[in-house]
DNA sequence: AAGCGCGTTAGTC
DNA sequence: CTAACGGACTAACGCGCTT
């Protein structure tokens, strides 16, 4: 059965909002950032508007270097994220009541599931149409729609025309569509996955897709060699299901690098406090308490500890989270820390819905 | 041998 | 002249232990 999925995508969602909000910002580039709060540029890009990209401005990007890059032509304004998930959220509603097979990814992305309810690839065209026109004329804000037949194709699509874009590829255009990209643009490819493909001479998602299987696996290991590969080959059999978190977590800056465990114990106690009113907030009981630390490096450690009950207790994060950066941080005599973070998971009655990827011969 | 729990890394927005 | 650098989340891996 052929599907047809849709996947949405906010323009440059963050910077739309304020620009929205804030009727001086239009026209002009703005870069909304998130700061870390140790000085008074630390912390990194969120989003930037179009104006704003063509100055080289990209989201992830140090708020210094996009300082210098926007020079005194560019507005700088922080997050507001309560502003941001009240909008989403109404918009999410109504890709909701649209198609009842309904998956939200983040905050500004989505998939919808139309193969029950629409007929043709012509009148999908005509219901994303609809859809783009009913979120402008109700928020004031764009989006860009990817179709196909799965979820991995919609999403390559949405991302090809932007802003405001609609891009349809039918089955048959499926290959031609994603051979001639660079394998670096392939969902799921980062860094790491560059590295290898640049030793097996990869270049392109053709190059990937007619790649022997079975060097893939050996490079990648089973399952991530056999997606990448499938992935290459558009082929993608992910249901769009509205699947529950799966973990809460708060991570911050310290003030200074330092492995000091009174200054780490400090922000670990406020971590714990903010992901506890997150687990109170959702209602949820909790197996596993992990802590993250990032070094100088910006490299990024994790430590977990599953306990043998679920709980919903503050002193449980406190503690264990103390436990594990103790005990990374005297394994790890050379660490010194930039960011920690305290997260929890494996939620009660949530029982990982993968595992029906069943993995044929080759 | 398959399946699971656990602890960890890679990747995305 | 270079380097600069958030926060929140999901998927999958590898290992050891059970069944």
């Amino acid at each position: 059965m052929t599907r047809i999925i849709f996947h949405a995508d906010f323009d440059y969602f963050y910077a739309a909002l304020e620009e929205l909000r804030n009727p001086e910002l239009r026209g002009k580039p703005v870069v909304v950032c998130v700061y870390s709060g140790r000085s008074e540029d630390s912390g990194a890009v969120a989003t930037a508007n179009y104006k704003a990209r063509e100055l080289g401005i990209k989201s992830g990007m140090p708020n210094s270097l996009a300082k210098k890059l926007g020079k005194d032509k560019a507005v700088f304004v922080p997050t507001d994220f309560n502003y941001y998930k009240e909008v989403s959220s109404r918009i999410m509603n109504f890709f909701r009541e649209k198609s009842e097979i309904f998956e939200q990814v983040s905050i500004d992305e989505a998939y919808l599931d139309f193969t029950g309810k629409i007929k043709s690839l012509k009148q999908a065209e005509k219901v994303a149409e609809e859809i783009k026109k009913e979120i402008f004329e109700r928020e004031r804000i764009t989006c860009s729609i990817g179709i196909g037949p799965n979820k991995l194709v919609a999403k390559m699509a949405s991302k090809e025309k932007k802003p405001d874009g609609l891009t349809v590829i039918r089955p048959e255009e499926v290959k031609d569509f994603l051979f001639p990209k660079p394998a670096s643009k392939l969902f799921g490819v980062g860094p790491k996955s560059l590295e290898i493909f640049e030793r097996l001479g990869i270049k392109t998602i053709k190059d990937l897709a007619e790649f022997d299987l079975n060097i893939l696996i050996e490079n990648f290991g089973k399952a991530k060699g056999k997606l990448l590969w499938e992935r290459a080959n558009g082929i993608d059999n992910e249901p769009v299901e509205d699947s529950e978190r799966q973990q809460a977590s708060s991570i911050a800056t310290l003030e200074e690098n330092t492995r000091d465990m009174q200054k780490i114990n400090k922000l670990l106690e406020e971590l714990a406090k903010e992901v506890h009113e997150k687990v109170k907030k959702q209602n949820v009981k909790f197996k596993t308490v992990s802590i993250i630390a990032i070094n100088k490096y910006l490299e990024i450690r994790t430590r977990s500890k599953s306990l043998d009950y679920f709980s919903d207790s503050i002193e449980d994060i406190k503690d264990h989270s103390k436990n594990l950066m103790e005990k990374f941080l005297a394994e790890n005599p050379k660490e010194i820390l930039r960011r920690c973070g305290v997260s929890v998971s494996n939620f009660e009655g949530r029982e990982k819905p993968i595992g029906q990827k069943t993995l044929g011969e080759f």
